[in-house]
DNA sequence: AAGCATTGTCAACGATCGACGACATAGCTA
DNA sequence: TAGCTATGTCGTCGATCGTTGACAATGCTT
């Protein structure tokens, strides 16, 4: 799934979060930011801190990734994080 | 590879520029912010904008992803996307 | 109905953003 | 050497950040 616009931030902090079974106030403190912020940035905010964003999703266990090639010191265990789970629950309830 | 931090976003975005064969400058112009906004950016600047990060990462045609299923329309063809030549050029030549 | 948790919204406030324009350094070529 | 490009840095400015504290609106449970 591609991450192209802060709507997309948006959703996935928020699919991330109810997946973890948590309310905002809680993933705010974990993070280290206001309720406030999580509010807006769930609603895609554009201007939200790179790092901040960064912080939350790594708090919620779901780093972004990149297919580009890394740079020189390549390790081939740096393989993108699959989640089998949660493909097999997509697959076994479909949409509608 | 994944991006966790504001440094792997720099990283990146300097990596893709130079694959592209752009200078700061040809970049800011396409993306639309000053040259300097891709200078602090490129060195890891933690409070950029997510915003504007998203557009540098999509004009150069290397968007951000997430492990994570689909929300709700699930389908399993939308998978990470491996490199699988460049994870059989860093296996070729490990680092060092 | 009463109590509780969750979520959305608002108005301050100091801190920092990104743009602009200018200047300096380094590398390359004529 | 002179000229050009690419890159890094600086100060100033209006705009916006994220925080704090408070107040509604829901929904759930008792």
């Amino acid at each position: 799934m591609f991450i192209r616009t802060p709507q997309d931030i948006g959703a996935l902090l928020r699919e991330s979060r109810k997946q973890a079974g948590l309310g905002q106030a809680e993933l705010a403190r974990r993070i280290g930011v206001s309720r406030q912020w999580v509010v807006e940035v769930e609603r895609g905010k554009p201007r939200a801190e790179i790092g901040l964003v960064l912080r939350a999703l790594n708090t919620l266990d779901n780093p972004l990734q990149t297919g580009m090639a890394p740079p020189s010191y390549g390790h081939v265990a740096d393989t993108p994080a699959i989640d089998i789970d949660a493909i097999i629950d997509a697959a076994r309830k479909p949409p509608q």
